[in-house]
DNA sequence: AAAACTGACAACCGCTGGTCC
DNA sequence: AGGACCAGCGGTTGTCAGTTT
C-alpha cells in the first residue's frame, strides 16, 4: 500500500523548516528503501533528520532510523525466532522486564521491535489463555516449571541427533502420553536436569531484580551455545548468541516444531494447559 | 465464495535523556 | 541555567495475509 502524505507535521520534533509540510507516512516503498539504503551505505548512520533530507526522502528522521534499524540494516535477521532465541528472550525478560533494546543486544540481528512483537503476540497470548497476567507469579511459574524446561529439553534433544529419539519430534507425535510428557519434568524445578538457577531465584518474588544470576550462567550451564562473544555487557563471558549458523534447525525429517510459531503451540496443548492450571491452583492453595 | 476473525509484523507516537550552544 | 535539537526507547496502532465460519 502506498504511504500517504500528511498536510502538517506531527508534534514530534517539530522542525524549523517547512520540510514537515509534506511528510510521508505509512508503509515504505521499494524506491524509498533503495534511496535510504544507498544513502546510509555511502554516508553512514546517524543524524537521521539530515539523512531524511539529504537522501531526498519525505520522511521524518525518526521514520528513516526505524526503517533502517528494523528492516534495511544488512545484519538484520528475518524469519522465525528459533527455540534458543525464545529461551533467551524468556530468560532475559524475566530479568529485565520490557527492556526490549537491552534484550535485543543479546540476540544479534534481532531488533527490539521484533522481540517486543514476539512477546506481545506469543507470550502474552499464552498468559491470556491461562487467564493470568503475563507479569503474575502464576504465569512466571508456568514459564519456569513447564515452558522453559520443555524448551530446553527440545533444544537438548535437537543437539543430540540420535540419542534414542528423533531430535525434532514432538512428544505428541512420538506417542508419549500428555501426562508423561509434562510430568516428566516434575513440579519441582530442582528435579529437572535443565532447571535454570537464574529463573528459580525469583520464584517466590515478584521482583524481577530478585536473585538473578549472571547471564552467562544460563547459557554456560545449559550450553545453548554456538560460541560467540558478541555481548555488550560481558564480552568475555557473555551468553552464547543465536547466530544463524548455530540455530537449532529442524532436520529434513522433522515435523517442523522448531520453527518459531509451532514450537509454542506444541508446548501449550490442551493437556499442558490442563496440567498448568492444576499446578497453578495447587500453588495458590 | 465471501464475510468475519485472528495473528504477525511494520510503523507511528509520546516520552526521556543526552548533547550542544 | 535553560532551550533546542536529536537519538533512542517502550507502548500502541494500523495493515495485511491467512484462517475460520
Amino acid at each position: 500500500m502506498e504511504g500517504h502524505v500528511i498536510a502538517s507535521g506531527s508534534a514530534e520534533q517539530v522542525g524549523h523548516d517547512d520540510a514537515m509540510a509534506d511528510i510521508r507516512r505509512g508503509p515504505w516503498t521499494a524506491e524509498e528503501d533503495s534511496m535510504l539504503k544507498t544513502y546510509v551505505t555511502i554516508h553512514g548512520e546517524g543524524r537521521w533528520n539530515s539523512v531524511a533530507r539529504c537522501a531526498g526522502l519525505k520522511r521524518t528522521g525518526k521514520s528513516c532510523r526505524l526503517r533502517w534499524l528494523n528492516y534495511l540494516r544488512p545484519d538484520v535477521r528475518r524469519g522465525n525466532i528459533n527455540l534458543k532465541e525464545q529461551l533467551l528472550i524468556l530468560e532475559l525478560h524475566s530479568r529485565w522486564g520490557n527492556r526490549w533494546s537491552k534484550i535485543a543486544q543479546y540476540l544479534p540481528g534481532r531488533t527490539d521491535n521484533e522481540i517486543k512483537n514476539y512477546w506481545r503476540t506469543r507470550v502474552q497470548k499464552q498468559a491470556k489463555q491461562l487467564k493470568c497476567d503475563v507479569n503474575s507469579k502464576q504465569f512466571r511459574d508456568a514459564m519456569r516449571y513447564v515452558w522453559i524446561p520443555r524448551m530446553m529439553e527440545r533444544i537438548r534433544a535437537a543437539s543430540e541427533p540420535y540419542s534414542g529419539q528423533p531430535a525434532a519430534t514432538d512428544n505428541h507425535t512420538a506417542g508419549v502420553s500428555p501426562s508423561t510428557q509434562v510430568g516428566a519434568f516434575g513440579t519441582d524445578p530442582a528435579d529437572h536436569p535443565y532447571f535454570m538457577p537464574a529463573i528459580s531465584g525469583g520464584a517466590s518474588s515478584d521482583s524481577s531484580e530478585a536473585q538473578v544470576s549472571s547471564i552467562s550462567d544460563v547459557t554456560e550451564c545449559y550450553d545453548l551455545s554456538g560460541g560467540n562473544n558478541n555481548y555488550p555487557d560481558n564480552p568475555q563471558n557473555g551468553p552464547v548468541s543465536c547466530q544463524p549458523g548455530t540455530d537449532v534447525q529442524p532436520s529434513e525429517h522433522s515435523s517442523g516444531w522448531f520453527d518459531g510459531g509451532d514450537s509454542l503451540d506444541g508446548l501449550w496443548s490442551d493437556e499442558n494447559m490442563w496440567f498448568l492450571q492444576q499446578q497453578l491452583c495447587d500453588a495458590v492453595l
